[in-house]
DNA sequence: AAAGTGTACGAACGATCGTGCTATTGTTGG
DNA sequence: CCAACAATAGCACGATCGTTCGTACACTTT
C-alpha cells in the first residue's frame, strides 16, 4: 500500500504547527494567536500555514482537537491501565493534576484557558470546546459511577464529580496565576479527602 | 466646595467607557477590547477614548479596577450587614453565585474570564488581576477564620476556603459554557453540605 | 509523457489595530 | 478678559491582521 508523500509532508508540517499553536493558545488564547507569528516562529511562510487550514477558525478547531488528543493520551488514556473502581477515579484525578502541574501546556491545562476564552461567545469553536469540556466532565462521572456500582463508595454521583471537577479546576488556576505548586497539594488533599468520606 | 466640570465631565464618560469595555472583556477577553470599537459602540472619537486613558494598557487596568468595585459591590459589600460568622459565610456564598447566575457581567464573572486570559502572561494587567484574585481568596479564608475563631465551625481553614472557592468558579464555568443554572444549584448545595459537615 | 493534486512561497489587498499630532470647544482660576 | 487646562474630534502613521492570487515544485495517477 503506497502512501502519498505530500500528504505525508502536509500532516507533518501541520503537526508541528498545531503543537505550536496550541502551545501559544494555552498562553495567549485561540484569539490571540496569529497565523503569521506562527509561520514566523517555524520559519514557514504566512501563506503556505493558511493553506494547510484553510481559514483561522479552521486552525483553531484544529488545535482544539489536536489538544483533545494530548489531554487524552495524558490524563484519560492511562486510566485504562488501573482497574475500574475507586483506584481507577483516583489514578484520574492523579493524572489530571499532574497533567497540569508538569505544564504539558506551557500555560497550564489548555481547556481551562480556551473554556474561559470561549465559554460565552458563539461559533464552531465554542462548540468544539464545549464539546470536549463535556466529554471531559462525562468520563469523570462515569468513573464515579463505576466506583459507585461495584459498591467501592456511596455517594451522589454528579455532585461527587462535579467536586472533584471543581477542585482540579481550581488547582490549574491558582498554581498558573500565583506560580508554585501547593495549589496542587491542597485539591489533592481535598479530592482522597472526598473519596474516603464516600467509601462505602 | 468647588467642583471641576471638566474633570465631571471627564470622569462620567470614563466610566460610560468602563462599564461598556468591562462588560466587552467578560465576553471577548481584555485583549479583545479594542479602542476603535468601543469608541464606535458608544459613538464616541478613537482618539477622544484613548485619550482618556493613555494606552490601551491603561484601559484594560482601568477596566480591571472598575470590574473590581462592580465586584465587591455586589458580592463582598452586602456581607457586611450579616453578622461575623458561618451566617456571613453563607451568605458570601450566596452573593457570590448570584451574582454570576445575574450575570452582572453578560460574560458570567469577569474576574474568571480575565484571570484565565492573563493568568500565565506576564505585565501589569497580571499582576492587577491576580492581586484581585488574591484578594477575594483572602476574603473568603477570612470569613472561614472567623466562623471558626467564633467556635462555629471546626475546620482546615484554608482547605475549606479553597473548596468553596472552587465550587464557585466552577458553577461561573460550566453554567456560562452549558447554559442554565443547574451548576449553580449542585454548587450550593455542595457548599452547604461542606459548611453543615464542618460545623461545630 | 501528460494531467492532476497537495505543499509551499512571495507579493499584495483591504481592514483594523494602537498611537501620535493638531485643532476646537468648554470650563477654570487669576 | 484672559491664559491655562481638560475633553473631544479629525487625520495620518506604521504595523499587523486574515485572506487572495499566481506560481513553482514534488508527487501520484493515468
Amino acid at each position: 500500500m503506497p502512501v502519498d508523500g505530500r500528504l505525508v509532508r502536509g500532516d507533518a508540517t501541520r503537526r508541528t504547527v498545531l503543537k505550536r499553536a496550541a502551545d501559544v493558545a494555552s498562553v495567549e488564547g485561540l484569539d490571540g494567536l496569529s497565523i503569521g507569528r506562527l509561520a514566523a516562529e517555524l520559519e514557514l511562510s504566512k501563506s503556505g500555514v493558511f493553506a494547510l487550514f484553510g481559514s483561522k477558525e479552521e486552525l483553531q478547531l484544529a488545535a482544539v482537537r489536536f489538544a483533545g488528543e494530548v489531554f487524552a493520551a495524558s490524563v484519560v488514556g492511562p486510566t485504562s491501565e488501573v482497574e475500574p473502581g475507586i483506584g481507577r477515579l483516583r489514578a484520574l484525578c492523579e493524572n489530571w493534576l499532574d497533567y497540569s502541574r508538569r505544564r504539558i501546556f506551557p500555560g497550564g491545562c489548555f481547556f481551562f484557558n480556551v473554556g474561559a476564552e470561549f465559554d460565552a461567545r458563539p461559533g464552531k469553536v465554542h462548540d468544539a470546546v464545549a464539546d470536549a469540556s463535556r466529554g471531559f466532565a462525562a468520563f469523570i462521572t462515569g468513573c464515579v459511577q463505576e466506583a459507585k456500582d461495584l459498591g467501592e463508595l456511596q455517594a451522589d454521583v454528579s455532585r461527587l464529580a462535579f467536586e472533584l471537577h471543581a477542585l482540579g479546576r481550581a488547582a490549574n488556576a491558582d498554581a498558573v496565576m500565583f506560580g508554585g505548586t501547593e495549589p496542587y497539594d491542597v485539591a489533592r488533599a481535598c479530592m482522597l479527602d472526598l473519596l474516603t468520606a464516600a467509601a462505602a
